[in-house]
Formats: structure tokens, sequence, C-alpha cells
DNA sequence: GTTTATATTTGCATTTTGCAACTATTTTTA
DNA sequence: TAAAAATAGTTGCAAAATGCAAATATAAAC
């Protein structure tokens, strides 16, 4: 199991700096990894409320309170008090959000290009199955236990 | 192939997250994220420089140097000067560190014990040998394509 | 032997982060 | 129903992380 530890380690860190490296080559140092990934959940879920991205990024909310601010303030993402709770605001993305985000995924996706090119059909289609596997057992893991603390705590 | 993009994101990000909470679950605040990485990258090579870890994390050098220093302050890391070259020094894990290191271990096992308990056996080899896939094939493009800048940059 | 390149460190200014405390609104409860 | 407790979000503030430019020390190239 150790060294399954190990290649997720790699490959998540190795995913990451590609991530990073499309975030900044795309959009000219506008937009930050962090900010990324706020983009990225707010197409997501339907027009979440800022705590639940917070809590699916696993960001402090006021931390990500703040990020939000300045998402808003560069025109990329809307914010609109909740009808129903005015304490909730909801989160969309502005059409120049959404652009950013269809840059970036541009460059993301002819970076997979180049990866998964060198890949067989069948690797490819072993690959992808993984990461469906992967996903869901993950989210099974957070909520099967979600009585017992301490546990895994990383989605929804 | 813009399901795979989603796929990894959503993944890696969740990984990052687990990775996170044992970091601080298991060494009391000692350890940060990028710590354990620097940590964990010592340990997988053979005592690196400076600059190879470095690079390797993608992180700048200078963040890195102090980095680097904070974790030799605390002891989880030694440093020894090259004797070829003295410009360049070597890392290694101290007792200590490796100590660290070896809790982060035990605890993300345990995570991952959780998360690879819930697929049958057949499933989760077929995990295992996708992540190998991917970390081979991300290397493969990092470096196939070194000469045409602009690329992939993320390993080694 | 001087110039150039490399590995690492420091100065400094910017940005990010998280905790504690605050406001505004809703829900509970007595 | 009025007061208390809970919730969503924001701000103050101090600590940490970041990255560029410049410095140091050493090695390689010419």
């Amino acid at each position: 199991m150790e060294s399954v530890r190990e290649q997720l380690q790699i490959f998540t860190r190795r995913f990451g700096l590609l991530n990073a490296s499309c975030c900044d080559e795309c959009c000219g140092e506008q937009v930050s990894m962090a900010q990324s990934y706020i983009l990225f959940e707010v197409r997501r879920s339907e027009s979440p409320s800022m705590q639940q991205v917070a809590e699916e990024l696993g960001m402090d909310v006021t931390t990500f309170s703040r990020q939000a601010k300045g998402l808003e303030a560069r025109g990329l993402v809307s914010r609109r008090v909740s009808a129903d709770d005015r304490r909730v605001m909801f989160l969309g993305l502005t059409d120049d959000g959404r652009k950013v985000l269809e840059k970036i995924d541009g460059y993301m996706a002819a970076r997979l290009e180049e990866v998964f090119g060198r890949m067989s059909s069948f690797e490819r289609e072993t690959v992808v199955r993984s990461l469906g596997l992967l996903n869901e057992a993950l989210i099974e893991a957070s909520q099967g236990t979600a009585n017992q603390k301490g546990t895994i705590a990383c989605c929804k």
C-alpha cells in the first residue's frame, strides 16, 4: 500500500504543477491556483453558497471570503443574496469568468492530450475508469465514516 | 477528454486535503503541507541538492531555501556541503525527520485503507496500475518535449 | 587570470493565511 | 413572542509564505 501512497503523492503534486503552469500561461498572472479552483468549483456546482465552496475546497471561510471578493472585483464571479435566507450569498460565473475558465480548460486539455496521447486506447480507458473509482471511493469513505470523527474529511 | 480533466482536478484537490489533514493531525501543527512535500521528496531522492528538490517541487529556490532552513532548525532535515562542489548542499533526513514522515505515512496509509477497502481487489489493481501509467506518461510528456518550450514542465 | 556561470542565501515588499471578533439574519426555546 | 443561540458572511490583525532583485561564494570557461 505504501507504493500506492507514493504514486498518488507524486502524481497529485505533478498534476498540481501542470495546473499551476496552465493558470499563469493562459491568463497572464491574473489567476492564481486557488482562484482557478474556485472558478472551477463554482462552475461545477449550481450557484453554490460561499460556505459550500469554501468547505468543498477545504479553505478557511475568511480566506475564501476575501478570494471571492477579489474575483468579484475582477468581474469573474458574481454574487447575489439568497431570497430565502438573506445571510447566504450565491456565487456564479460571469461571462468573463467563464471565458477565463475555458482558457484554462483549453490549456489543460492540450497538456493532457500530450500525456494521454502516449497511452494506448486501452490504457486510456483503464486510467479514466480508475479515476472514477478513486473519486467514488473517496466520497464514500468520507461520507460513510462521517459519524466517526477523525477520519477522512475531504469532500462535500 | 474534458471529463478526464474534471476527474483529475477533483481527485487531486481531494487528495491534497486528505494529505493536509494527515499533516496536521499527526504532528501537531508542526509540519505544513509544503514541508511534508519536502520531507517526502528528500527521502525519495538519494541525498538531493537544494536545487534538485526545489525544481522537482516547482518551488522558487529562494522560498525553498527558507523552508529548508526552517526544517533544519527544527531538526528534521540535515544539510551538508558537497565535497566535489562546495556550492551545493546535499539534503538528508534526520532521525526525527524520518520519524515525522513515518507518522504521516501511517496516517495516510490508514486513510487510504479506508478508500481502497471499498474496492474489489480487481479494482484496486486496476487503479494502482493506472497511477503508474499516469506517472510514466507525465514524465515522458515532460521530457519528450523538453526542447519545445511552453509545454509540460512538472517533473524532474 | 579574468570573465562568466552556477548554487545558495538575504533584503524587501507583496500576498496569503487563519484566528478572533464583529454584523446581520435566522432559528430555537422557554 | 421576546430573549438566547446558531448561522453566513465580513473585517482587524499579526504571522507566514512568496518571489524578485541583489549579494556571496565557488567553479568552469576563455
